[in-house]
RNA sequence: GCGCGUUUAGCUCAGCUGGAUAGAGCGUUGGCCUCCGGAGCCAAAGGCCACAGGUUCGAAUCCUGUAACGCGCACCA
């Protein structure tokens, strides 16, 4: 390990055991004995500059415990620190707060250590952990639209994240490739289909078709409902809530057969279901493809077929499955547990059942992610498993986590749910109605972004001004997702999607771009080896930042959590715009020039590794 | 009805898992181009952290209620 490479974090938990050992030792001397004393106190960024760079507030907390004031911890630790090779200064203050202050020399060491680390800090965090990863999960026969742009975006940056830690990643697009919607889109497609239209865009028709089906459906349940009303004898009240729908209506039984064929292998079936799944990959990987989205694998739902009935019987024979009103489930307790097979279902289970098996005898949703689960499991010998999807999916991995913990997962298996997208009121309808269709949103998206590019740099020739809008575009969309908490509730609109000022992607792209400028016209490739003077608070604050960097991307790996990464990177054009605006690097004399290349350099190498981390790209000139 | 989630400035959101005087962006108001790219910088105004209790040295954060909104709740995925 070179000496810089993991600065910062390492010196948290150098000055933490130490803090931690000097109260040990003060403790035990003084006969406060307390159980359960951290090896590490948490050492954690001041909230105010006024604070130091640094502070430990845990003697607050221990001193009840310990029956001592806190004052008189804090003046342990602070003894314990006293003349740690990185600190200027340290202090207590208030009720039992000490305050640390780094020393400029040492954060200047270290930045200038960082221009010979091409990692720029990052840590090898996730060696030897297979991570599956799921995301954008699109359905076959639909075309992308605006929701699914979370889950294909989130879960690419956390894809490249956990790539950048050294974690083995493994992505897989576990699409929609199954299911009772093929057996009305059979049917649809030999009643309706438009072969021009379908030739031109197959998806898009085939959401036609699949539109079409349901307005039939509708009509024919219409004329059903009112001719069993009228034949009714209303004296018999449902016992049933589900089943006082009436008999179905005669298209929906044919897409049963044929549903009932195609997985009976019927050739022609399977061969139409074969197009329709290859013509959707296709239109999915033009827009992976404009993402800079990629997988190592489609497995989709299909791919586990065969493993089901295998898959049920193990259930039933562990005893965590059985029979109920015809089909295979499994019962929960108060808990939230498995409840086993031999006990009756009870009242006041803390989750609702979960069916394995319809009483048709055929399988679901449900079965086909246990049998994921465990190809994850077994086959990739996953070490953690992540699922991106929305948040209406959260019931449903809670149940299927259960039955993984009844059959023994120890590994971390986690849902990782983000907020709808909502569309407001007076947003543009497509074709199709009110659903955006992800590949027009991007269309627009570098639309405006090529028209704001001529309009900031009229200098740009056509085919550079069409790049950079493309760049700023897409960035400018996928930070917009990227830099909310996942959990938020999005309420989608073109002017806040595709913004282009404050905390944005083109924000931070314009930064860098500046940065590269100014490079480029210094003549010459900063120097590893100059010394890094930080002359004022604003050099200071910039340097502390740059170093902030590993910390910021292991958070992300390990909460999920992007927008922590937006934060630091917003963060940090700040520091660097704030520096810029009343900093000459060029035309400062030799020394100081040669040290402010090192923080321009650096903060441009942070924000490009950053952004791609996020899948944004930058460009030279914009 | 039950479960999960959300509620922080006019609007959109952070708040590092209990720390000191709650922070950004947009918008508003006022400054900054003889100076490396103004998609920028500096500053001001703007808050009962939904509401009511509780826990403790200390609560936006934890616990209990209440309200509003979102989502889900037996054979869709």
């Amino acid at each position: 390990m070179t000496v810089g490479s993991r600065p910062m974090l390492d010196l948290l938990s150098d000055l933490g055991r130490r803090a931690a050992a000097a109260l040990a030792t003060h403790l035990a001397a003084t006969g406060g004995a307390v159980d359960g004393l951290p090896a590490e106190l948490p050492v954690v960024r001041a909230g105010k500059p006024e604070f130091g760079d640094f502070q430990i507030s845990a003697c607050l907390q221990i001193a009840k415990q310990a029956k001592r004031p806190p004052r008189e911890l804090a003046e342990a630790v602070v003894r314990g620190l006293t003349g740690h090779e990185a600190l200027a200064k340290i202090e207590i203050a208030g009720p039992g707060f000490v305050n640390l202050h780094l020393t400029d020399g040492w954060l200047a060491n270290r930045v200038a250590a960082r221009m010979s680390d091409p990692r720029l800090g990052l840590r090898p965090v996730g060696r030897d952990q297979r991570v599956v990863i799921d995301y954008s999960a699109p359905n076959v026969a639909k075309p992308m639209h605006i929701g699914h742009i979370r889950s294909t975006i989130v879960g690419a940056a956390l894809h490249r994240t956990l790539k950048a830690l050294a974690y083995d990643v493994i992505a897989d697009n576990h699409i929609g490739d199954w299911g009772t919607q093929f057996g009305k889109l059979i049917v649809a497609y030999r009643r309706w289909n438009d072969q021009a239209a379908y030739a031109a865009d197959p998806v898009t028709e085939l959401l036609r078709l699949y539109v079409a089906f349901s307005v039939e459906e509708k009509r024919e349940r219409g004329e059903v409902a009112a001719t069993a009303t009228a034949t009714a004898t209303a004296t018999e009240p449902a016992t049933d809530e589900e089943e006082v729908q009436g008999p179905a209506p005669p298209i929906l039984e044919e897409a049963r057969r044929e549903l009932v064929k195609l997985q009976a292998g019927d050739a022609e079936n399977h061969a139409l279901w074969q197009k329709f799944i290859a013509d959707s990959r296709h239109a999915f990987q033009e827009i992976y493809d404009r993402l800079g989205v990629t997988f190592d694998y489609w497995l989709g739902e299909s791919t586990y077929n065969g493993l089901l009935p295998t898959v049920v019987q193990e259930l039933r024979r562990r005893g965590i499955a059985r029979d109920s009103r015809g089909a295979q489930v499994i019962f929960f307790d108060e808990q939230g547990e498995v409840l086993a097979a031999e006990r009756a279902p009870i009242e006041n289970a803390k989750l609702p059942p979960f069916i394995v098996q319809k009483s048709d005898g055929g399988f679901n949703y449900a079965s086909t992610d246990v049998a994921t689960l465990a190809i994850r499991l077994g086959l990739f010998g996953a070490s953690r498993i992540l699922i991106v999807t929305d948040e209406r999916q959260q019931l449903h991995f809670r149940q299927l986590f259960a039955v993984a913990r009844r059959m023994g997962v120890t590994v971390p298996v986690e849902h990782i749910w983000f907020g709808l997208m909502r569309m407001a009121e007076g947003t543009i309808k497509t074709r199709e109605g009110n659903v955006i269709h992800l590949a027009d949103l991007l269309d627009e998206a570098e639309r405006r972004a090529t028209v704001a590019a001529g309009e900031h740099n009229p200098e740009l020739g056509d085919e550079e001004r069409r790049d950079v809008g493309r760049v700023v575009g897409i960035g400018a969309v996928k930070y917009n997702d990227l830099s909310k908490d996942r959990q938020t509730l999005v309420t989608f609109t073109f002017d806040k999607a595709l913004s282009l000022q404050g905390n944005t992607a083109p924000y931070l792209q314009y930064a860098y771009a500046r940065i590269r400028s100014i490079v480029r016209k210094s003549g010459e490739a900063p120097s590893p080896s100059a010394t890094v003077i930080l002359g004022d608070t604003v050099e200071r604050d910039l340097a502390r930042r740059i170093l902030a960097y590993p910390e910021a991307v292991e958070t992300v790996a390990r909460t999920c959590r992007p927008h922590v990464l937006c934060d630091y990177l917003y963060e940090l054009a700040t520091a660097f715009s704030t520096f810029y605006a009343d900093h000459p690097v060029l035309k400062a004399e030799p020394t100081l020039r040669a040290s402010r290349l090192v923080l321009t350099e650096l903060t441009a190498r942070v924000l490009r590794d950053g952004l791609s981390l996020l899948g944004i790209d930058v460009l030279e000139r914009m």
